[in-house]
Parts: C-alpha cells; sequence; structure tokens
RNA sequence: CGCGGGGUGGAGCAGUCUGGUAGCUCGUCGGGCUCAUAACCCGAAGGUCGCGGGUUCGAAUCCCGCCCCCGCUACCA
C-alpha cells in the first residue's frame, strides 16, 4: 500500500499565510496517519514560481524573478517544519528537472494531437502588458491598477484543445463519483464540465518568465500547466538516483481550496488524458478560512498570523485549532478568541488536564505502577469499540474534522469515567485496591489509546505523553484498549499549559 | 440571466443523500466532586429547523414557488 499526498505549490509573489499553513497542516495530518498505518508514504509541498504576478511582484522591487522566487520560496520552505509538516519532498517549479518533465509531457500532449496554433484576442493594458480576464475589467473598459482604457489585442499561441475532453470528463465525473469531494464541489465541477467547454491557452507569447515551449522558443507555457504537473514531475527526482512514479502514481489525495477548483479537476485530468497519464484518485477541496467572518486579504492576513500562534502557543495547538473549529471542507470563521477558547477549554482542560489528573493518581495511588494484563472496564470498551476503525474511515475521505470529533468524544468519556468511579474514593477504601487498580489502568490505557489517534494532528504532545506512559509506539495498531503494556507512568509536563506569557 | 452552495435555540455548527420524539460545542442558570493545568462531572432553561404551498400516517429531511446571503461565470494565480 501507498498513499501520497500532496498541497497546492504555493504561489510566491506574496507571503506565507494562514491559507497555506491550513492546506499543510490537512495534508499533514494524512500524511501521519497513513504512515501509522504501516504505509508507504509520501507528502509533497513546494512552491509555484512562474508567471505574470511574480514577474512583476520581482520588477517592482527591482529584482529579477528569479531572484524574487528564491527569496520567498526560502520562506515557504521554512514554514513546513515550523508546523510539524512532515513532507518528504519540496518542489520548485524553477527546479530544472520539473521543467524537463513539464516539457517532455507537454510534448507528448502535442505529439498526440491536442494542441494548434491560435490566436488569443481579448482586453489588453498596455501598462501591465498583459490580458485582463472579464472579471478583473473596470468599469469603463478600464484596467484595474492602471485605470487607462483597454485596448483589444491579438496574441499568437498554442491552445490546449480541451473541448476534446467533454466527454471523457463526463464519463469521469459519472464512473468516479468520489474523484472530487465533498459532493458540492463534485457538483460544480461537473456543472460547469456539462456547460460546454472551450479549448484554453497553453503558452504565452509576451512573457518571459516560464518555461521555455521546446518547440517553439518563442513562447512560455501558461504557468497552470506547469505548475499542475508538479504532482507527476516531483516522484521522478525527488529521490536521487530513484524514480518513485512506478511505486507512488497516481497521486492518492491532491488538497486543494476551493479557488483553484477548476484547474484541479478540469483542466488537470484533460490534460493527464492528454499526455496518456493516469488521473489522480481523489481531489478533496477544503474552504476558506474567513476572518473575523471577512474573506482572507492582505490586509486581515494577520488577525490570526500562523507564525506568531505558533510561537505561542506551539504548532499543534494551531493544527488543533484548524482541524476542529473549522468543518474540514467548508468555509469557516477563525479569531484570536475563538482559538484561544479551543486551547483552553479542550486542549488545556480537557485533553490536558485528563493526563495530569490521570498520571497523578497513578504517581500518587500506585507509585506509578500500572497493574497490566487485564480486561478493560466493558462499558468503556464498549465506548471505545470500533473507534479506530471510524477514525480511518474518516480520514480515508478527508473528514478530517469528523475524525478528530470522533477522538475527542472519548477524550471527554474518559474524563466522564474518573467522575464515574472516583478513584479517591477507591484509594480511601480499606478493601477496594483491586478497584482502583483496575480503573487506573483503564485511564491510562484510554489516555493512551486516544494519544495514538490524535497523533497526526497533535504529533508533539502526542509524542511527549506517550513517553511519559512508556509507550512511544504510534502504530495505529495499537489504537484499541488493552493493545498496549504500559506498566509505569512517568513525570510530565503540562501539556498545554495555561500561564503563557 | 446561467451554474453551484447556504439560511437550524443568544453565538458557532451537525443532521438533509437513505422522511419517523431536533443534536453538538460555547454562553446562561442550578447542583456535585476534590485526583487534576481553580481543571472535571451532572441537571435545567432556551428552537413555528428563511417564507408559502404540496406529497405522506408522518418532512429540517422529498417536490413546486418565493425571499435573503455567498461563490463561480474560463488566460490573477
Amino acid at each position: 500500500m501507498s498513499f501520497y499526498v500532496t498541497t497546492p505549490i504555493y504561489y510566491v509573489n506574496a507571503a506565507p499565510h494562514l491559507g497555506h499553513a491550513y492546506t499543510t497542516i490537512a495534508a499533514d495530518v494524512m500524511a501521519r496517519h497513513h504512515r501509522q498505518r504501516g504505509e508507504e508514504v509520501f507528502f509533497l509541498t513546494g512552491t509555484d514560481e512562474h508567471g505574470e504576478p511574480v514577474a512583476d511582484a520581482a520588477h517592482a522591487l527591482g529584482l529579477e524573478p528569479q531572484e524574487l522566487a528564491d527569496r520567498n520560496a526560502e520562506r515557504f520552505k521554512a514554514l513546513a517544519p515550523r508546523l510539524g509538516a512532515s513532507n518528504d519532498f519540496f518542489i520548485r517549479t524553477t527546479d530544472p528537472q520539473h521543467e524537463e518533465v513539464v516539457q517532455r509531457v507537454l510534448s507528448r500532449v502535442r505529439e498526440n494531437g491536442f494542441v494548434y496554433e491560435g490566436t488569443y484576442e481579448g482586453w489588453y493594458c498596455p501598462r501591465c502588458a498583459d490580458f485582463k480576464a472579464d472579471n478583473e475589467i473596470d468599469e469603463g473598459n478600464r484596467c484595474p491598477i492602471h485605470h487607462i482604457e483597454l485596448t483589444r489585442e491579438q496574441e499568437d499561441n498554442y491552445f490546449f484543445r480541451l473541448s476534446a475532453f467533454q466527454q471523457r470528463l463526463e464519463d469521469l465525473y459519472e464512473q468516479r463519483p468520489e474523484f472530487v469531494a465533498p459532493r458540492t464541489r463534485y457538483n460544480e465541477s461537473l456543472s460547469f464540465i456539462r456547460s460546454g467547454l472551450r479549448d484554453v491557452p497553453l503558452t504565452r507569447h509576451k512573457l518571459r518568465w516560464g518555461v521555455q515551449v521546446p518547440w517553439d522558443h518563442e513562447h512560455v507555457f501558461y504557468v497552470w500547466f506547469d505548475a499542475l504537473l508538479n504532482y507527476y514531475s516531483a516522484l521522478s527526482y525527488a529521490r536521487p538516483g530513484e524514480d518513485l512514479t512506478p511505486r507512488l502514481w497516481p497521486a492518492s489525495y491532491h488538497l486543494i481550496a476551493k479557488d483553484i477548483l477548476r484547474f484541479h479537476t478540469v483542466f488537470w485530468p484533460a490534460l493527464l488524458m492528454a499526455a496518456e497519464i493516469e488521473l489522480p484518485e481523489r481531489v478533496f477541496v477544503h474552504g476558506f478560512l474567513l476572518l473575523e467572518g471577512e474573506k482572507m486579504s492582505k490586509s486581515l492576513g494577520n488577525v490570526l498570523d500562523p507564525f506568531a500562534v505558533i510561537d505561542r502557543y506551539g504548532a499543534d495547538a494551531l493544527r488543533f485549532y484548524l482541524l476542529r473549529d473549522v468543518s474540514f471542507g467548508q468555509d469557516g470563521s477563525v479569531s484570536t478568541s475563538s482559538f484561544e477558547l479551543r486551547y483552553e477549554t479542550e486542549l488545556a482542560n480537557e485533553l490536558g488536564n485528563l493526563a495530569s489528573r490521570t498520571l497523578s493518581m497513578v504517581q500518587r495511588y500506585s507509585d506509578g505502577a500500572v497493574a497490566t494484563g487485564r480486561e478493560p472496564d466493558a462499558a468503556l470498551a464498549g465506548d471505545f469499540a470500533g473507534l479506530r476503525e471510524r477514525v480511518e474511515g474518516h480520514i480515508d475521505r478527508a473528514e478530517l474534522s469528523l475524525a478528530l470529533e470522533e477522538i475527542w468524544q472519548r477524550v471527554r468519556r474518559l474524563n466522564r469515567y474518573v467522575e464515574e468511579r472516583a478513584p479517591w474514593q477507591l484509594a480511601k477504601a480499606e478493601d477496594r485496591g483491586e478497584e482502583l487498580a483496575a480503573v487506573l489502568y483503564d485511564l491510562v490505557e484510554g489516555l493512551r489509546v486516544v494519544a495514538v489517534l490524535l497523533w497526526p494532528y497533535l504529533p508533539a504532545a502526542t509524542e511527549r505523553l506517550l513517553e511519559a506512559l512508556g509507550a512511544p509506539d504510534v502504530a495505529l495498531a495499537g489504537a484499541q484498549l488493552g493493545a498496549g503494556a504500559v506498566q509505569r507512568v512517568g513525570p510530565l509536563e503540562p501539556l498545554f499549559p495555561k500561564d503563557l506569557a
């Protein structure tokens, strides 16, 4: 079994923000979960560096595009480890190996008869030296940046015969309804396809910053085709001297945000069909994080600055919050106040304190020793039955919030169990030592199970907890009551301290 | 105009595909406990499920119409 998950490659004309962190975290949770299953996992992220906006941004700063790309790619590359992301490779579309694959694959598309010379006509701003899309034209046919009147211009370029794939795409959607999720996004894409596909430009003539078209050096490839191919090209050179493609392609999951839906669910499969490459298994589309109810923008970008949050609370807290407070797949609001609430009530009070009180009682009532080799409490075991399988099922469908909710119910169940059995009462009674030992065993086991299941979400904290339990193995097979053999618990500093500066 | 979504107790959401006593978290009020990061547990109040029709023994859930909100509508990625 192999599992290959990708984030989009992030565009380097601006700095990393919460939205980038969100997708990377989600992909990391999936990657870690599959590693827990013992599968071969490959998790890819990276940067998209070509195209007009990067060239523009660079020139505005008096830099060459490559200089700006180098500079910003470093910032994205640095983001991943700070999030606790365990990506196996970081691709840059300016990697020469990537460019070679782009040239090879798109040449193949041309050889297969899906590329033709054509003329693009559109509204053009001479100051921007670029065409404007219909929805970015201001009133009076003016450039939204320069406010001057646009002119009708033509550009000779090569077109991709997207229209040829109308039927095959409709068939794809019919035969593989899981190809795009959630369902609403599937509907949206299918509806777009059915409305009739037009051919799209494959190359740009008036732009230099891109991958050169091998059969016509006057052109570069339109950045989207270059960018999409990263998912495929990376496997061929991520491991020097080894081509991972046979083992890992097709990708299991492409994770994207809804703004790039069409490129991934229409253009991308069509391009792969044209190149005779196998299609990815699934594209999962998550929603936007709304900051204080507003769509994220540069001016709002610091409302919940991922770097600041990580500095103060740690990456685990951010990872947990984003997948807990926003239903994965839908838009959702985030704010510092809701972050703080989740951190305090759930991470600190429910989970952190559960760990504290459990270890403290084992220490106090049993000198840190846990009596192993017994049957878990029947009622508690019943509430944990099938948990691992349900979590797996959710994550197979990229239902990361539902999986987390499933686990969290057991965190709450364990706190309830403490109240039900009141170990402090048992400790006072002369003749209830056996019962006390059983309850403490159940609590430690329960804690160990939720820690294993939470590891993809809270890798640092759960590793610390499992270390204190003397059971560092995070293999998913151990995620059931009684599967572990904790013998002795060690000291544990608060997992999520509340007295943060 | 077309397409895709959304409108559920004070707040944020799930449930709608596969009709059958309306669920979760936060907040509010009351109670319990003392192992624990003053954490934890129990209970209560609070909803005509956007509006109007229809189908049905029965509709938040299916059908029709309407109102309001959001996204997409193809060379910014």
